[in-house]
DNA sequence: TCATTTGTTGCTCAACATTTC
DNA sequence: AGAAATGTTGAGCAACAAATG
């Protein structure tokens, strides 16, 4: 029997005794996944102590402790030690960002990261001037799983622009960086292993860590981007085994980490012995003689480079350096996830790389990016002058507290898609609110001014929401 | 203390108790690791009881189930309740089947399967074909994450020609096989997850499970393949919730599995709720009436049709059929692991496939396939008549029992490369051995014949092997 | 500063199931 | 058929660690 009687005792999650069985955890994980898969527990709530419940459900603690891992590495919920255990802030909202709504567009696109698309003509064009060439036969056979001596060559050529010299062993080339990560998480990581990423975190590598079963550790940042101590600090408490870095233009806080932080955050990753998974798809928008993190750690890091954003994001292709102890394993995963990546897309990359086509493409995408960004400071100023100057999207801190999905609910009601900070999330340590405000999906210029003429309106002008009780939290 | 003393006592492994460290568990599993993966344990090897362990190093015996839990899930070693623990048989060899020796290829390849590599011209062509029509940038963006409404289509109507129609809403274009069993072991299962396979599996994927940590169990074989009874029977023991079969011909066996057996196993599948991965990469060399397991069972299966070896290998593109309730799960999967597959390679598979060229190559492909078994068939008969006769490969029953590796290098020095049974186990339950001979990567039928004739002299001039102590076991 | 609250971790225990003889 | 050997599983216990006030 339990101890206290709990008739009257308010519980935030009150799982049904009758409807437990034998395992008992199994059984608890199950009811906690349901309630907030289906919305009744909100984002946030505060899930009763695991004694509490223990001593409700009269059994013992740790077979809550076993419950609440299973939903915690899925990434329904997380725990804090002395604080408690709360739902996840993402999950009512659906957390990968993907084109799914091609169909009858009738917003503008502030969500979405298109990279410029209209640069594709000139992918199609090397397309076209290569199967003039002939020889495509020799790029369709199951040959160089991780990239023919010409393939590997043109990736040494394109990391060394973002000032990475790798030798030829240690290059691969994938299928794009989101493959890359897949891969890199499946080759050196297991279900329970625990990486450090920041606060805010690109949507994508949350919800594969979450497929993985791999546990993601929120590190608090600054205006600099993510913070040395606390990164250093979270490493003697959890036995991390990654971290997960985008520094050129963080996704989504826009913010370009200085090479004084870099060299801070390598010194901590060298320290705590730390894998370093750095995507750094926007090398291409960073200072010329920005050195990456992984150059002050090449013997323990993955750097990961896509075309995606720089030079065509459907032909899927990206390069990746390995560090020589993580040779074979990266080798076995691309082979286990990919077998290898398409030659032929790989030799179109090459045809832009190899005949300047591809710095001419960066080079004109870097004014575009200029010129919207000029657009939006129109209308709004940018907030901290460590970002990007030249990214593609913007993180715009709110005033007021909204409930994300209202408010993303509203925007789109009033012709534009924006993606709330909620969405970034690992774990609701941070109390302010961002909208990203995507620049480089819109058809044009005009078209960005309109929707950042909705946007503004929406948050200056009260009209907009004074009807919309549950907008404002 | 422990209860015994263990100085004189012999056990097959013997962890240094000195090196123990906290947490045991963890330690322990690491010094198994070590040691089988630098060979101080032999393949097979059957290692102490679990109980045995405990007591000579005065720990719990749980504690050694937990350790010997984390090697088994790496698919290092393998337990039978009531028979005990043993050693992976596969281990030493490199598992994964992949053509990094491109270069000074000396020998004649009998290993890996080509799938008569000459035919990419007709890709090529394809290609070049595509490319003047223009309209590429097209192809080129994010759209269509699981495929646009015409290479829907067209994936519906490549699957008819086997039999399976079904709705566009449960087809996704995917980047070949590999990345399609990939997504879909991270979509629907999780480490510790178990799915049944047949006794001898395709290596790629018992290395993908491995990765994974999900276990396979071996599920016994007869003429005809899987065995439905043990099947059953393997399902009430073990809670398992899959399955991946490969019936069109089984991969390494060759078996083409008949439409009653298909029935059975659907059954099975059927009863135990298991969820079916088809992989039907061989279905274009299967009687064109037969049907899928998932046609008895498609509210629970996944269906794979991969063009590696129908049409071009190298061009990366598989259709992927997904039962509803999987539909959320496996959109995320596809999201999560590439972001999408370049459509441009869609396009050229859609090309060939809607201009009449694939059913061409196909056709055509057959004729040599029959061709290269005749050829076969004058140097070793088919040992099995439900094999496939059209197989790329053939298993060829070994009379001797050989220690796999010695005889592989053996065959390395004769001038063939060829892969032993070994590669194919998942446990070694089998006493029976056999050589997969790949027929479809020779240059020619010369090159087939010359081969073939080594590997007869190998097997049956003694002269070959009377040096070789270690070669037959 | 220290006690309280809350989550974490490794190990032990006991009941159970299968295989073998 | 039944006993012994062997692996499996769920739950409990206790020491520990962080956050809070």
């Amino acid at each position: 029997m339990p101890v206290n009687s709990f008739e009257n005792y308010p519980m935030t999650w009150r799982p049904s005794k009758t409807q437990l069985k034998s395992p008992l955890y199994m059984s608890i994980a199950n009811l906690l996944e349901y309630d907030i898969v289906n919305g009744y527990l909100a984002p946030n709530t505060k899930l009763p102590p695991q004694r509490e419940l223990a001593d409700y459900l009269d059994i013992n603690l740790s077979t809550i402790t076993r419950a609440f891992k299973i939903c915690e590495l899925k990434g329904l919920i997380y725990a804090q030690t002395g604080k408690g255990t709360f739902v996840s802030p993402n999950f009512g909202l659906e957390i990968s960002i993907v084109d799914s709504t091609i169909e009858n567009q009738n917003y503008i696109d502030m969500g979405l990261i298109k990279p410029f698309d209209d640069f594709n003509l000139v992918t199609a064009e090397a397309i076209k001037k290569l199967s003039d060439k002939g020889c495509l036969e020799n790029l369709l056979n199951y040959s160089y799983p991780i990239g023919s001596p010409y393939h590997k060559m043109t990736a040494m050529k394109w990391l060394k622009n973002f000032n990475l010299s790798v030798k030829a062993d240690n290059v691969a080339i994938t299928s794009g960086s989101q493959n890359s990560v897949t891969l890199t998480l499946i080759s050196l990581f297991g279900a329970g292993d625990k990486i450090a990423v920041d606060m805010y975190t690109y949507p994508n590598f949350i919800e594969l860590a979450n497929m993985l079963n791999i546990k993601l550790i929120p590190i608090k940042g600054d205006a600099f981007g993510m913070n040395p101590e606390d990164l250093d600090v979270q490493c003697k408490l959890n036995s991390i085994q990654g971290i997960y870095l985008t520094p050129s233009c963080n996704n989504p806080s826009a913010i370009l980490m200085n090479m004084q932080r870099k060299e801070e955050i390598a010194r901590i990753i060298k320290k705590n012995k730390l894998i370093l998974i750095e995507d750094d798809i926007f090398s291409f928008i960073a200072p010329r003689h920005y050195l990456p993190i992984s150059y002050f750690v090449p013997e323990q890091s993955i750097y990961i480079c896509s075309v995606s954003k720089s030079l065509c994001s459907g032909i899927r292709v990206a390069f990746l350096y390995f560090a020589d102890k993580f040779s074979a394993n990266i080798i076995r995963g691309i082979h286990t996830t990919t077998i290898k990546t398409p030659a032929l897309n790989v030799e179109v990359v090459a045809e832009l790389i190899n005949t300047g086509l591809a710095e001419k493409i960066v080079s004109d995408k870097l004014i575009i990016a200029k010129e919207r960004n000029e657009i939006y400071k129109k209308y709004f100023k940018i907030n901290n002058e460590n970002e990007n100057p030249l990214s593609f999207y913007r993180w715009l801190p709110l005033d007021q507290k909204y409930d994300a999905n209202e408010f993303e609910k509203l925007a789109l009601k009033h012709g534009i898609r924006i993606y709330h900070s909620n969405r970034f999330l690992v774990a609701n340590l941070e109390e302010k609110q961002f909208l990203r405000v995507s620049l480089s999906s819109c058809l044009d210029s005009n078209e960005l001014e309109k929707g950042l003429k909705i946007l503004k309106d929406i948050l200056y002008d009260t009209t907009y929401y004074k009807n919309n009780n549950s907008l404002i939290i």
